[in-house]
RNA sequence: CGGGGCGUGGCGCAGUCCGGUUAGCGCGCCUGGUUUGGGACCAGGAAGUCGGAGGUUCGAAUCCUCUCGCCCCGACCA
């Protein structure tokens, strides 16, 4: 392609919208532009790579058995109104206003269990994996990041319909190594976390992250032994508060001034690890009191996989003197005005010699025992890490970062088949539902994780197979210099006709200007042209990611590049 | 939804506090010329109802009210 026909519009400035890297980068390459808040076009040079992206994932996901479906990504409401997700997605749907009964897809389970009710009849019709690749929808109350959190975006969605759990594990499984195929195939660094699978039922559920100060989901690592949780569900290697020596008897004490956890410590020179912090729920208009062990934050996922109900929050300010006779600050396990389950975090299981609040405004008990003086109904992790704790595994010191989900593999079980109806007959000809997985990736996001990770000062640094270009020709002074120019048409011709894909830089504009878009278009070779040069039978390649230069004959370059490509 | 910031030729910005000739600057664009290995130079030129509506005033980019949009932080995020 001759870039004075192609539209690449390079940014040499820049607003000050653009915050992260990648976002900086798509708009200066003059790879996209911004038309609303959290709505892009790609232009030729952005899509040219999104096609890459998603001819890899097509090779990917054929190879392990995909098929390519293209949803509707207009809805009639009824089918979301079968799984009850109307609801469940309430504002993040994007609903038809001047004709009723539409909306805008978000997702794509509903639409593909709809087909699986139409068709798939008998467990002889499985295993199948359906998926496609798609505009998804969602009203994002703060899109961000440039590409990264948008209302309209591109999603690989891929849904595995099995007669059987064991069919499930291996359509995950497949998933699985997929995934990571696709990842190291684009050169990103990235790692997979064990993740919550959320109100939305299904049992195992993992993300592919890319550690990033721009991700919006959080992560336990370690360096040291590979462990790896969103902290959703990270867990680590604490000290349980345990039993000391002697058990003193209970005892009631004032507290007039200590409404927290820090005051009592400050106040009354109590060791942290023996508060038991008192924090009251409402899970399904039941109220359930949870103890924390001192400054331990309640973890609000774990709590919804233990009450396996997203139905819960903070009580209220009325509540609390209502339901234990004291207000926040001063509750605790003993003399409750009312009887209600009680739960604890493991950490502080069979505990004793603890102080927590009296359930009498200013006043907390020492010395509580949580065997002797009240009924903890059950034990469980419910409490959020920190970084520098100690790995579940091998009690390396825990990092926390910052990571941007980039895929998602869910096995979802049953949950849309029974609520849609698609049942099958099994070998015994009894009706079973389908038990189905999901799995997804963000297209954009693979292009703007893949910038935050291969980029310098000057621009953009794409490495095979996701350039837009394998060849960047630049002809310097093309206009007076003949030679130069023929020079360039030739190589042109003789890449294209050896199968590469290249731009030529055949502009009217001076070498500065030339050499500045390049390194900024980031394709990974460049051949300049230049009279000096041409004039002693050669031109000079360079290597964007490595800088690397070298002045070789005219006639070398094909096989260069050639070699560039095959390694 | 709460807090903060911004909106001025195509792009990036100044001017707004303290109202007053013809609204500036850089980049880009057009014409002509000179240049050509790291974002060239000279000369000439086109292009803005200052986000929108209403108001105050002799006079509004500037003050007031409302409104729309965008960015950031937080809340939210099957």
């Amino acid at each position: 392609m001759r870039q004075s026909e192609l539209f690449i519009p390079t940014l040499k400035e820049l607003g000050a919208d653009a915050q992260i890297p990648s976002h900086q980068l798509m708009l200066r390459a003059g790879l996209i532009r911004q038309v609303g808040a959290g709505i892009f076009s790609f232009l030729p040079l952005g899509y040219n790579v999104l096609k890459k992206i998603m001819e890899i994932l097509r090779e990917e996901i054929d190879a392990i058995g995909g098929q390519e479906f293209f949803l509707p990504a207009l809805n009639p409401i009824e089918i979301w109104e079968e799984t009850n997700r109307v609801e469940a997605m309430g504002d993040v749907m994007f609903h038809i206003k001047n004709r009723e009964g539409l909306v805008l897809a978000p997702t794509h389970e509903e639409i593909i269990t709809f087909h699986a009710r139409q068709h798939i009849k008998s467990y002889r019709d499985m295993p199948q994996i359906w998926y496609q690749i798609q505009t998804k929808f969602r009203n994002e109350p703060r899109p961000k990041s440039g590409v990264l959190r948008c209302r309209q975006f591109l999603m690989k969605d891929a849904y595995s319909l099995d007669s059987s759990w064991e069919g499930l594990d291996e359509a995950y499984n497949k998933h699985y190594e997929a995934y990571k195929k696709i990842f190291d195939r684009m050169n990103l660094k990235y790692f997979i976390v064990g993740a919550s699978s959320g109100a939305m039922g299904g049992r195992l559920s993992q993300e592919f992250m890319v550690e990033s100060e721009s991700g919006e989901d959080t992560c336990a690592v370690c360096d040291e032994c590979g462990y790896s949780a969103n902290m959703e569900i990270a867990t680590s290697n604490v000290e349980p508060s345990g039993r000391i020596e002697p058990n003193q008897p209970l005892e009631e004490f004032p507290t007039p001034n200590a409404k927290t956890i820090d005051d009592l410590i400050v106040q009354f020179d109590l060791p942290e690890e023996r508060l038991a912090k008192s924090v009251l729920y409402i899970v399904d208009s039941e109220p359930v009191m949870i103890f924390m062990r001192g400054n331990d934050e309640l973890n609000e996922s774990k709590l919804l996989s233990v009450m396996k109900t997203g139905n819960f929050r903070p009580a209220l300010p009325e509540e609390l003197s209502k339901i234990t006779g004291a207000n926040t600050g001063s509750m605790g396990p003993i003399n409750m005005k009312t009887k209600i389950r009680m739960i604890a975090d493991n950490r502080m299981k069979d505990a004793n010699g603890l102080v927590s609040g009296a359930n009498r405004d200013g006043f907390h008990y020492k010395n509580i025992d949580f065997m002797r003086d009240c009924t903890i109904d059950e034990y469980h992790d419910l409490r959020t890490i920190n970084a520098g704790e100690k790995c579940p595994n091998c009690s390396h010191p825990l990092r926390v970062v910052n990571a941007i989900e980039l895929g998602h593999i869910f096995k979802l079980g049953t949950k849309y088949s029974e609520a849609l109806g698609a049942n099958f007959l099994d070998k015994d000809g009894k009706e079973q539902p389908i038990i189905m997985g999901s799995y997804g990736i963000g297209v954009e996001r693979i292009m703007a994780c893949y910038l935050e990770q291969h980029h310098d000062n000057k621009g953009i640094i794409w490495m095979p197979p996701l350039q837009p270009f394998h060849v960047h020709i630049l002809g310097l002074n093309i206009k007076n210099t003949q030679s130069v120019s023929d020079t360039c048409e030739q190589l042109l011709n003789d890449l294209k006709k050896s199968g590469f894909e290249v731009l030529y830089d055949d502009r009217d504009d001076t070498p500065g200007v030339k050499f500045n878009d390049a390194d900024l278009i980031g394709i990974p070779v460049q051949i300049i042209v230049g009279k000096k040069n041409v004039d002693n039978g050669n031109i000079e390649l360079k290597y964007r990611a490595s800088g690397e230069r070298a002045v070789i004959k005219i006639n070398e370059a094909i096989d260069l590049v050639r070699k560039f490509y095959s390694e």
